[in-house]
DNA sequence: AATAATAAATGTAAAAAGTACATTTATTAT
DNA sequence: ATAATAAATGTACTTTTTACATTTATTATT
């Protein structure tokens, strides 16, 4: 018997879970369907991987495509493969969590798409097992933010400690004390104080940091723990 | 166009990383192939997946089909999708590794299915991606050893502190201090010490423990962090 | 010009956790 | 009775975490 067997074939499919901050809550990115199977539904974005590309570039092909971004923060999240999980045919997603900004660029785009930001606790109904991806990679997400520093990939490149901390606490749903938090972050020694402030959300004015990507590099290869 | 076109679909197969530790070294599972493709080859176990069995149902198949064993800890490592990780046919293949307990029983069947137990510092040369898997396995269990006690998954269901530190010094690479370790392990407060002692490593013996799953699971729930 | 309002920035003391370190204990073999 | 062996144990010191309130810079208002 050999172990190749044509019927044993598959439709093997990459989905994405984006994720963005907009300064006060976390939110997900969901889409109007606008082609069959399921138009009209809410979705995630995904696509066949091609027989011809490797099922991370179809990845990136897929972001590319839906947002316009690049070189984004996209990390696999795991492989749904339950027979039933699609009505129409036999087919695999190898789910896809990804973390980004939300500029006005990215609001234009996303609109044009017929896409819309749910707060992550007001998640509307998607098609298939979209809606058990999301609460999968919601669940990543805050373990891997308990040791790695994901959160400034949801910021602008120029951030405040006050909204670092907003979005902690939007990730872990809890209040943190400001000093311990300020000395806590700048105890990892990992962003950079910059000579501007940002003046939007107080007279005073909190001053801007950068994430120092070098810096984090080497204490990871260190072994550093980030943890918050 | 239709988003289904009959050439875009792959053979999907499961590859199971499986260690265990045999009380003094974190140990890997290969196997002698007796097939082919790459008959006579070192590689991991793994099989396609069938077109009427879920992914994780065909892990559970392979694993039993090849160990004998059946409710194991096993989670999925991540999905191989290169386009040219597999010379033959297109192919990806969803890794996922798996923690055993050594035992007589198992020793046996592993030497009728022609595998070996290999330390993780000296592993052959494996087919395919398999010696990338395997890499990449090892150091998730690192990480994941961290956070969680998936030690007792591979000692005796009963064991001695000293056993355990002797396994976490294995995986940490690293040597602790008995005071603190003990110290440390029993403040999880998930292990019950047992009123038997093992004595084949001193005259004096050791107590043996086992493991509390439902303290486990109740501290899990409830946020605990399991760091040692 | 003085005052009110607002968010940002800062320090310290107490508690908890982690680390470093050496001796005693139980048992068997000689 | 003694030697040998691994198991079990306690304490002082250091570091980290936690809890908590005031001052600062600035703008808008009177």
């Amino acid at each position: 018997m050999d172990i190749y067997n044509e019927k044993d074939k598959f439709y093997v499919a990459v989905d994405c879970i984006i994720f963005g901050f907009d300064n006060q809550k976390l939110k997900l990115l969901v889409f109007d369907r606008r082609i069959d199977p399921f138009k009209d539904s809410l979705s995630l974005i995904g696509s066949f991987v091609k027989i011809g590309e490797s099922v991370s570039d179809a990845a990136v092909r897929i972001l590319k495509e839906f947002t316009g971004l690049e070189n984004v923060y996209m990390k696999e999240l795991k492989t749904y493969g339950l027979v039933d999980r699609d009505p129409g045919y036999r087919c695999i997603s190898v789910a896809q969590y990804a973390l980004i900004r939300i500029d006005n660029t990215i609001k234009k785009l996303v609109e044009e798409k017929g896409a819309r930001w749910y707060e992550i606790d007001n998640i509307p109904n998607l098609i298939l097992d979209h809606n058990q991806m999301s609460i999968d990679a919601l669940k990543r997400i805050e373990e891997v933010a308990r040791y790695k520093p994901i959160g400034f990939e949801l910021l602008p490149k120029k951030f405040t400690i006050p909204k670092l901390q907003t979005l902690y606490e939007a990730i872990y749903r809890r209040k943190f004390d400001t000093r311990n938090f300020r000395k806590k972050i700048l105890s990892f020694d990992v962003i950079i104080k910059l000579d501007e402030k940002d003046r939007t959300t107080s007279k005073k004015g909190a001053y801007l940091y950068k994430f120092d990507y070098n810096r984090y590099r080497e204490l990871q290869e260190s072994g550093y723990n980030f943890e918050i």
